[in-house]
DNA sequence: TTGTAAGCGTTATCAA
DNA sequence: TTGATAACGCTTACAA
């Protein structure tokens, strides 16, 4: 391995002067400096990231914590997050698994995004006390070296429930996530804050789990108390795809006998026949937004918690009630 | 920041001891090194990464570098990976992008495991020079610190043609990956193998790109020549769904008029209907062995090339051709 | 069994 | 403008 000690011996100066040219200071003469950097490049170096890592106290380098690598959210979170690491100058990283919490308390990266309910709080809030920069996009957390960036669940969920209620739905199930995830929390209190404040709705909580399986499990309930047409609001979308796939079986049709929407609009949704009603925000930009505030943080500047606005995306899975007369 | 410099002070002990005894060594009394680590505990001392690598000139880090982080096939590889590498004390990271490519050379990484076309084989092999350990999972490069875990294209694409051809069916079309993709070239080239033995069969060939996009595309030229019922092999599963939604909207059918194939399994097809006839392999081996022999290369034992077996799943994307006689 | 000290490859302070 | 040197936090050969 070629360090900066083999350059200066071969251009005939100190190892200062090497690394000031390596790293363009103008306290070394053009000269002296492209030489330098020639032999550099003839001798093949490459810089010691640990050696200058020790020494800089800084890796330069973003992580993201991820439940684990399925999932079809992440995709352009992560791109949107990797976007703006790079063009600040970090790299961003992707790691799963309680083994890889040592990064951030080792100092292996400057900073961390979670998203994983795995990822206990009080972990978190241990490693914020010890200084280490953090965001969190699952989570309400309180710290001056966390910030929370948000979807705006509350908003989704009542304008999901609002859509059904506007189109006459009368009886409507609602497909939570697992009881510890706060998307779903949030979005289950929504929805009962909207429904408690309508009269001739009857409603029904079916606990989920966030993915397919949930979303199988919850038709097979409904197609068995089938009487006559009843909407449906799955809390994300992966479950009103398991949903729709265990529906399609039966003789019942979605946006006929069941009026289903969702919440995230994942790109699988676009496949589904028919097209299926949901609540929709930029992944994209959830990402970019999450980077930037743990950039920030990391730069020592004061940011506050950020909110991701969200819109609702209208389907065929929703139809119109028939009417009925109380 | 506390060191080991600090716990020595407080321990009254040097701090060679002190590692020795955070390290587990049997050098040190079982009284002063429990003594050692209390204080250690009570400290709140964690190990700095940088130093330990610094010195060690290793980070016990595996990583992955991708295209994107879209793409449904990364999933089980992914976690097949982590779980393999956590299983023998190695951390695994994903990384997406020509920035991230310095995390080798700079040896942020004790290796890397590649799936990435974008990422140049002559860069690789620059860095295979260096003695950076490589396992690449999308291209045949032959170098000491290289080794290679691919699918068995041949018999995957060999399956599927067979598989066509048995069933009667006499016009092909093969929707092709991306001209620079080595999968797509090993496929392609398996298909014409097979085709090239076979009389009273036609196929046409259309360029593809591994998206979604590239099936809705082949979609549109094939209903616009549609005359009588043809099959199509879509040389990957992704293609075979946008090929799938963009013929729904027509009053061909898929496993009637058109009768389909891809190749991956991905876990998308199994919303499909009819229900997708494709090539499968576990792609959760797949990484489990790419993390598997890049430890090996890392620890300096000679490993031999590996090949994932491929297996079809038949589907009723494809159906028996209508008899003719010639 | 414990301590001393060198060294990993950088950056950065201070002198020259 | 350049050089000597300390320091970052750790591991480890060697000495005590």
């Amino acid at each position: 391995m070629v360090s900066i000690k083999d350059i200066a011996k071969k251009a005939g100066v100190s190892i200062s002067t090497v690394s000031y040219a390596l790293n363009g200071s103008s306290k070394v003469t053009d000269e002296t400096s492209s030489r330098i950097l020639a032999i550099a490049q003839e001798m093949n170096y490459i810089p010691n990231a640990a050696a200058r890592t020790l020494k800089k106290r800084e890796t330069k380098i973003l992580g993201v914590f991820l439940t684990d690598f399925k999932g079809d959210v992440y995709g352009d979170l992560l791109d949107g997050m990797k976007e703006l690491a790079n063009a600040q100058g970090y790299d961003l990283i992707v790691c799963s698994g309680k083994q890889s919490h040592r990064m951030l308390p080792e100092r292996a990266i400057d900073g961390a995004i979670i998203l994983d309910q795995a990822f206990a709080s009080e972990e978190l809030l241990e490693y914020a006390d010890r200084n280490h920069k953090i965001v969190v996009l699952d989570r309400e957390l309180k710290h001056k070296n966390i910030n929370q960036v948000l979807l705006d669940n509350k908003a989704g969920a009542t304008l999901a429930t609002e859509y059904l209620l506007d189109r006459g739905h009368k009886k409507i199930y609602i497909v939570s996530g697992p009881s510890g995830s706060f998307d779903s929390n949030q979005r289950m209190k929504a929805v009962k804050q909207t429904l408690d404040r309508v009269d001739h709705v009857e409603w029904i909580e079916i606990e989920g789990d966030f993915k397919k399986s949930g979303g199988e499990k919850a038709a097979e309930r409904i197609i068995k108390e089938y009487k006559e047409p009843v909407a449906v609001f799955c809390l994300n979308d992966e479950m009103a795809v398991g949903l729709c796939n265990r529906v399609t079986d039966t003789g019942l049709a979605i946006g006929e006998h069941i009026h289903l929407i969702g919440f995230d609009n994942i790109e699988l949704t676009r496949y589904l026949q028919p097209r299926l009603a949901t609540i929709d925000y930029s992944k994209r930009k959830w990402g970019a937004l999450a980077a930037e505030q743990l950039i920030k943080l990391i730069a020592g500047e004061t940011v506050e918690n950020e909110r991701i606005y969200v819109t609702l995306v209208e389907g065929e899975s929703v139809g119109h009630a028939t009417k009925k007369v109380y």
